[in-house]
DNA sequence: GATTATGATTTGTGATCACACTTGCTTTGA
DNA sequence: TCAAAGCAAGTGTGATCACAAATCATAATC
């Protein structure tokens, strides 16, 4: 399978080293951002600039901007028409929007998944949750950014085992849109002493684990969901004492 | 609303002028590589460099790079590990994974487009079968270009009713990944005499007429489906013939 | 004669510079 | 006192250069 060029005998020594990958800068850089944007590290309709990001970064320009210019791409950034870049502002109808998606797309890829995770994967993302449960019972931090962490590899974990390479890059595309937004979300649950997300990743164990893909879906669909009408419910009355 | 800037009674000429509009050399590369792709300019599997494509845009390495850089985020492009991009290869997998995609994503927004398209919008749309009919009617030349971009705009028409910001770029990020695989299906046509992809366009239009999203959305599958399968039999009869 | 080594050319990546546009502040003039 | 002009700092864009890695053709070696 390996490139012949490795010569005759070297199979032997190829198979003890380990491939040494060279990362470019650019992908470092946009991985951080992407990392930062998933996490909420940015605020909506905050301005980013290429200088500031890679002093901060401590690069040049020239990875910064190309990254910059991935992300918009995405739409998890936003080129504005002076050509400074943000990211994204929250309103009624994005949030709508992002749901809609999400639950259309994330709930097809749990579906597939649905019918293709065997034992062993099943086993892995009971893992996760048993982490997550650690996690809570030692709860004198809010770590929310753990928190964070732990829900993305939950979902992701399931996604993987849904065999298309399609769709899962969507699904990035659309955590990395609505991450700033549920970010602010997952702040006010924690201080509103909330219902435990792992009852909801629990019954979507329990669907996947007997192939019930309806079912899973529906799980996935309210544990997506949550914070989604939290926030909404926030804004309009955020909106609605604006009016008075 | 406009910026107080102008000047007091500055208004009057204001109105008469038509904005500038200032387009990037990167904008432009994108637009012109996205329309390559499109259109199937481009065969899969095809290497593309950034100097050679600065050299046939006429411009040089910067705009071009960065161009590339976000076609690869979309999946439009694909580098390769010795950092050379070149335009996805075929295959089954990719295939059927790219059509559930788009029947599932193209699906849903014209079930939204349904409930929201007025006769104005079918007006529209409907001329753009109009046109499709003429360029039939005087089919000397097998223009498979204006097919390509009637059919593109014929579709993009519906989806712009959706009002769907989140759904328009995966849409159009799944039209640039599929659009060389396509090429290929709709050159087969024309010469086998196809049947008239009006047929399935004016179904399309119909369901659309009577708000009804079901009908929309099984005549959109119908429609999209046509040259993918097309194109699946084309490569397993190929890869039988390479078996024996 | 097949394989490996060597050198030239090509290619992607990152840094730096020049330029144009934006923005915010100060100054000017009525 | 206030709006418009002018100025200065900041910012994005594109061009160019230096460098490292890849590729390919040729030569050397067993």
């Amino acid at each position: 399978m390996q490139k012949a060029a490795v010569g005759k005998n070297n199979e032997a020594i190829a198979a003890q080293l380990a491939p040494v990958g060279r990362e470019t800068v650019q992908d470092r850089v946009y991985s951080e951002l992407r990392r930062a944007l998933i996490g909420g590290l940015f605020e909506p309709s905050q301005v980013l600039t290429i200088r500031g990001l890679a002093d901060a970064l401590v690069t040049s320009t020239m990875p910064v901007r190309e990254a910059l210019g991935r992300l918009i791409t995405e739409k998890a950034l936003e080129a504005l028409p002076n050509r400074s870049v943000r990211v994204p502002p929250i309103t009624l109808e994005r949030l709508d929007d992002l749901l809609r998606a999400r639950v259309l797309i994330e709930g097809e890829a749990i579906a597939l998944a649905a019918a293709r995770m065997g034992p062993r994967q099943i086993a892995g993302i009971e893992t996760i949750l048993a982490e997550w449960d650690e996690m809570r019972a030692l709860k004198h931090k809010k770590d929310v950014d753990r928190e964070v962490t732990l829900n993305q590899s939950f979902h992701f974990e399931i996604y993987r085992s849904c065999g298309s390479a399609v769709l899962i890059p969507m699904i990035e595309s659309l955590w990395l849109q609505s991450g700033p937004c549920i970010r602010v979300a997952i702040y006010a649950f924690s201080e509103a002493g909330e219902v435990d997300t792992a009852q909801y990743h629990r019954r979507i164990v329990e669907a996947l684990a007997t192939q019930d893909a309806h079912a899973a879906r529906e799980a996935l669909a309210a544990d997506i969901s949550r914070p989604f009408t939290f926030l909404r419910n926030k804004l309009q009355s955020a909106a609605a004492k604006d009016q008075t």
